[in-house]
DNA sequence: CAGGATCCCGCTAGATACTG
DNA sequence: CAGTATCTAGCGGGATCCTG
């Protein structure tokens, strides 16, 4: 069976959504995805951060394995590292793959969906990593300058 | 004088940073900037959501003021909002400008490292909009497969 | 290995009231 | 108009213990 008619998603489809409302879903959604440990999670199976050299920007999506992403994402907690991948399954942005071997053997990748979610937000990261100094020193300035008053 | 030596700069340049490090100030940037309410400032001051019919996607900035933000943002409380653009000014993303006339007037405007992410964010608000259908779908599937068990 | 279940603290969003 | 100040309830999120 199709798991996922074409139906279901045309009556969703129809509306127009806009983040600006209040009580648009979409708003909701936004809030979901415009998180930190989404953007880290999307980022390590996007293969972004050149674990493996070479394959960073390729947007080759990488299955990764329970213990591999909590290594990656420097200081996460089980349970929002959980918590991020059960929510971004539930929403279709990923794909859980359990294999019944001793002990068992867990792994995550991106849908397309996911990876469409990925290519966008990828930037977000590099851009917080590239901008970083200059924001530090804005910072700095700005500081000082509210030190001065008073 | 100048208010941003370039060696100030140059000091925060040299580091290479990385989210993925939790000690890494680019993860505490990272968090700041993935956030719904800035994501909305930055689109509504990148004059996306069409406010003006035809400017949408130009990515023309606009000045706005704490009144008209505050209407765009639907729901959003003056602290959030306030807190938010305090924020982002200091960070040199926007500046703020008052306009002492009888009563205060005062608009926020992109500065240019505020538009650059501004071109990378309205991504996730964009993404957000055009895929909530999908992702409804995906929910519903999800939910109804869980319900199934047990 | 890959989580589930709990406990609990801190901060932060939101509501309300006040001001230059 | 454009905020500041204060209070509180709620929950995000970490720590800890346990399990198939």
């Amino acid at each position: 069976m199709p798991t996922m008619t074409a139906a279901q998603k045309r009556a969703h489809a129809k509306a127009d959504y806009d983040a600006f409302l209040a009580e648009c879903p979409s708003r909701k959604l936004l809030d979901r995805i415009s998180d930190k440990w989404v953007a880290l999670v999307l980022a390590a199976l996007g293969s972004d951060g050149a674990t493996h050299p070479g394959r960073d920007g390729t947007g080759e999506p990488r299955a990764m394995r329970y213990s591999e992403l909590s290594r990656r994402l420097a200081g996460v907690s089980q349970k929002m590292l959980t918590q991020t991948l059960r929510s971004l399954e539930r929403d279709g942005l990923l794909v859980r793959t359990v294999t019944p071997t001793v002990p068992v053997t867990v792994t995550y990748e991106l849908t397309d969906l996911g990876l469409s979610l990925h290519q966008v937000i990828r930037g977000i990261k590099r851009w917080a990593e590239a901008n970083m100094g200059e924001v530090l020193s804005h910072r700095e300035e700005y500081d000082s300058r509210a030190a001065n008053e008073t």
